[in-house]
DNA sequence: TAATTTTATACTGTATACAGTATGCAACAA
DNA sequence: TTGTTGCATACTGTATACAGTATAAAATTA
């Protein structure tokens, strides 16, 4: 939720390392994780990777059940909604708080929107438009929200991976954005937090599609 | 965040126990936690009380510095501020997505409401709150938000105990409550998040007080 | 005396070993 | 064949040992 990546430590890099195979699927939702292979895999012991791991319990990315051991979450329509939901409500709270940007700080929001389109990777598009997000709320005065702003980040971050995975990624992302820019430029805060909070919402709408379609893995 | 007790495994109940040494003050706040002592006290092994002061971690309850071990982060005015200032986001939207209560549920979070004034330690009164505040938000379908508003009720919980450990317990939440369950029982939902909000910021003034008087812990 | 280096101690980070529990397969009975 | 019991195996939970780093006090020098 918070010291978001401590790779100075073993454990603090294993916590990265493992998120990642959560994202990119290396670690299939729905699928037990076994700590002895993990830790052969990685090349650590199990202590380590056990702090990581339980971290990122903590984190609602992997799951425990006493004696039966971590499980990737199955992804599901149901936890996406659920998931999904916050974002609006604290996102739009962020953006009340953090009040219309600077000129400058406009300029660099409008920059990092267009990076978006020219970012190749589809890891490098979710980077882009995180880093977005939060460019928009960085002078939120409260710290505590924009890091249950980042802990959702990644906490969403797989359903995204998944989906471009195995289908296009969806461009009408960056003409939301820029229905928010234009609000603000014009400093119509309000107008602002409505289409930031449509494109925190229906913006998803293929995902829904796709989830819907998708056969749920067998929980284990 | 959520498998809030765990008492199945031994790393499990040491969350619960070291967590409660924080809210009471027996590890206090600005200061380190030795993990070889705190293992003796308990009567544990390190491994175990590691796992459970991780999650900790991840509960933002304590902090880590590697290689320096975990703290007691020091209990702030801006921090009580930042961290209170959450729950009305979140409380407000999940009561507007729970919608009004039935009758027996309104029924039942007045009973609830008179238990606090019944209780007769303090951790029995803002257990009886919490209690209180989660009955009224019974009915939201989103588990995550549910999951994220426990969340921050441990985390600003110490603040309520020191407080309340030098200082009386202000009765006037009961109150608070009743405009809530008014508003509810005419049908006035709006009503009833406007009460609600101002229950859970301005209600907490006195602790604001205390607080800037205080003379805070130095942080080592 | 004040500042700096040295040295000893204590504590954290990681690895490994062991114990207890879950899981799946085989043997057996109905 | 189907359901049940017992057993072997694999995996998790906990304890302990060791290595490396931070911390503080003592010693040394200016």
């Amino acid at each position: 939720m918070q010291q978001i990546g401590n790779l100075d430590t073993l454990a603090g890099s294993l916590v990265s390392r493992v998120r990642d195979a959560v994202h990119d699927g290396t670690l299939p939702d729905g699928e037990r994780v076994n700590e002895v292979h993990l830790a052969e895999k990685l090349g650590v012991s199990r202590t380590p990777l056990r702090e990581a791991l339980n971290r990122l319990v903590s984190e609602q990315i992997l799951t425990l059940r006493p004696r039966h051991g971590y499980s990737v979450p199955a992804m599901t329509l149901a936890g996406f909604e659920a998931e999904y939901a916050i974002r609006p409500i604290l996102d739009v709270a962020a953006l009340e708080l953090a009040g219309l940007p600077s000129r400058e700080a406009l300029d660099e929001i409008d920059r990092l929107n267009h990076a978006i389109l020219a970012a190749q990777t589809m890891a490098g598009r979710i980077d882009a438009d995180d880093a977005f997000h939060l460019k928009l709320l960085a002078h939120c005065p409260n710290p505590v929200l924009l890091d249950l702003i980042r802990h959702m980040m990644l906490r969403t971050r797989r359903y995204e991976f998944a989906y471009f995975r195995e289908c296009r990624p969806f461009l009408s992302m960056a003409d939301e954005h820029a229905r928010i820019i234009v609000a603000l430029r014009r400093g119509d805060l309000a107008g602002a937090c409505d289409a930031l909070r449509s494109n925190l919402t229906s913006g998803l709408d293929p995902i829904r599609v796709w989830l819907s379609a998708r056969t749920p893995p067998s929980q284990t």
